[in-house]
DNA sequence: CATATTTCTGCAATCGTTTGCGCAAACCAT
DNA sequence: ATGGTTTGCGCAAACGATTGCAGAAATATG
């Protein structure tokens, strides 16, 4: 059952008298070519369905028509948001995707780099790890000409487009729109400074309170490391019980903002009257906690594609130099927990 | 920058003054060549860090070392587990993931493992969509001699091995809990039966009220077709609002079973001293959730390697006859909305 | 010392496709 | 008819690694 030998050239050649270079040009209509010639051949390989040997071609051409993808975590619902739109571009202009994670770990983000410049990749897209800072060893991958296209954890050490959401304006129009609510007193639970995306949202969050003019709080302002539901619980304790409680929170991820509901529900605080809520990232846990809360789409899906796209562009026009940085708007979506106008 | 031309065995061969297959021998110790000659050639490739160039050596060998994977959502708790299983243990014996997604579309899904046959990837891993029925397209891998292996949803008509979560002893487990903490009346909102995951759950549930010979009454198996929590919400409120209401659900997924919480809490029942909650998968929502949710634990990364690690060793031996089915052994995992005893 | 055996290395073909170049036949213009 | 151009096709090298086989050199055997 193994002996289903491939179709070739050579055995198209022989079957209609012609030369293997023949019908190499013929399949791809090159115009040395006689039109009669190239008809038969062609009519030859569809019915009895001649598919290239892919690994014959890349490696003449030195090409693998492979992507390497590397995040910190798959299981994230942002990540394989944006992986999903990877692979829908990447397959939709012939390419594949060859996926790693870094687990957050530099060590373990080197050898996937490593494991993917080895396997010939054509090109890597790249979400850097929070251990990562000058990334020497995407570098290799520069030296080799291969480009490299970063997106959403990135680090400027490198001189390679970005693709980013726009953190600092997603949280602006998180925190505008707690304002618009008519929140006065508006609070932030932040991630590690750091971090770039961290402290992208928190300087919207700075930026919206200051010229709307409200009241700006060093104490109003907490710093989760892990990221986790267990600190937004903390934290939103720690919030309420000092003397001066926000009406507020704007958290840094909806998993925060998760942890800050529990506490809030469980110590009898109405939301969204007494206090507002509002997330970051529109997983599906905003949508499906009670209340359903806020929060700012980021998108993902879109980042996937875009940087995809760049990444091939770069590919094929061996282009390196493209210094340019996409990018992308946020969504605030709107629910529950923030709609203080109506109730 | 782009000339860093990558060092070949002819390299080798001409600086150390022998021939290419000499060194080609040397690097893989063959027993027909020299120690001394071996020493030599291994230290010049070491120290000038030579790395073989895989696109020769796989067209060579007709290997890609490329496994194709396919799943119905890559935006999915559960699937990404079972990739991010999958990544590991491919990457650890050198082989690298191919990854699409089918959406649940049969089309998608041909086009997909049309393109992975293509690419010549070594084998496949696949969970099909729930449209696939016989799977044709997939006899195409057999027939040319590529191993598959399904995994979690699968069909009986591919004769390929398989790896399932014991979704029937999960559901049983998960129902004798609720009885070992004193529910009687137990419902169960299931999903389509003619999905094996579902139907075997709804088994499992079935199985377990009869042996522990409590009431069994139909109208308190519900049936979801889009498995939302939408619909988790409608059939928990159809369930308590009839005549004979029961005092437990059982959900197909964690999703349905946060629908139902909602309508739960919403009408202000105890959970759950009033009524208990379990759902399936332990997808982090149930950590999350106020009270958090019991469930069922699927160990998809476990599932992701078990099945990357059968179809190498398929790929290895080029034995395509394996017929084991592997099963995952589930964990019940409990929390607050199923522990009646203590509360 | 002659022959047989072992040890080590190189030659050359091979995988399937692509592509620069050459060449024959056909065509055109003078 | 002559010389020049176009058209259509094939030869052969190339990509880099692997491998069967031949054969030289070294060693062992009688």
């Amino acid at each position: 059952m193994n002996d289903k030998k491939k179709l070739t050239l050579k055995d198209i050649g022989r079957e209609l008298g012609i030369s293997v270079s023949t019908v190499s040009r013929a399949l791809k209509s090159h115009p040395d070519i006689a039109e009669e010639t190239i008809r038969m051949v062609k009519e030859y390989a569809e019915s009895h369905n001649y598919v290239p040997n892919f690994l014959a071609v890349n490696f003449r051409k030195n090409k693998t028509f492979n992507i390497g993808l590397i995040v910190p975590e798959l299981v994230h619902h942002f990540f394989s948001t944006v992986i999903s739109g990877a692979i829908s571009e990447a397959n939709r202009q012939g390419y594949n995707l060859l996926i790693s994670q870094s687990n957050d770990i530099l060590k373990d983000e080197i050898l996937a780099s490593r494991a993917m410049l080895n396997s010939r990749v054509d090109g890597l897209l790249i979400s850097i790890s929070n251990e990562t800072v000058e990334g020497e060893h995407l570098k290799e991958f520069l030296n080799e000409g291969k480009p490299v296209v970063q997106f959403d954890k990135i680090t400027d050490y490198l001189p390679t487009p970005k693709v980013i959401v726009d953190d600092f304006d997603g949280a602006y129009s998180a925190v505008k729109h707690l304002i618009d609510e008519g929140y006065t007193r508006i609070a932030h639970i932040r991630g590690r400074m750091d971090v770039k995306n961290s402290s992208e949202r928190c300087a919207g969050y700075l930026k919206a309170i200051h010229d709307h003019k409200l009241e700006s709080n060093p104490d109003w302002v907490k710093g989760c490391i892990k990221i986790s539901d267990q600190e937004g619980y903390d934290f939103a304790k720690e919030l309420m019980e000092s003397k001066n409680p926000p009406n507020a929170i704007f958290c840094i991820t909806d998993l925060v903002a998760l942890g800050a509901l529990r506490y809030l529900k469980e110590n009898e605080y109405h939301i969204p009257k007494e206090i507002g809520l509002i997330g970051f990232s529109n997983w599906m846990l905003s949508r499906v906690s009670t209340p359903q809360l806020s929060s700012v789409d980021q998108h993902g899906y879109l980042m996937g594609v875009e940087a995809t796209n760049l990444l091939i562009e770069m590919i094929k026009n061996q282009d390196l130099e493209n210094r340019e940085t996409i990018e992308i708007k946020t969504e605030l979506v709107i629910r529950e927990s923030t709609i203080l106008s109506k109730s």
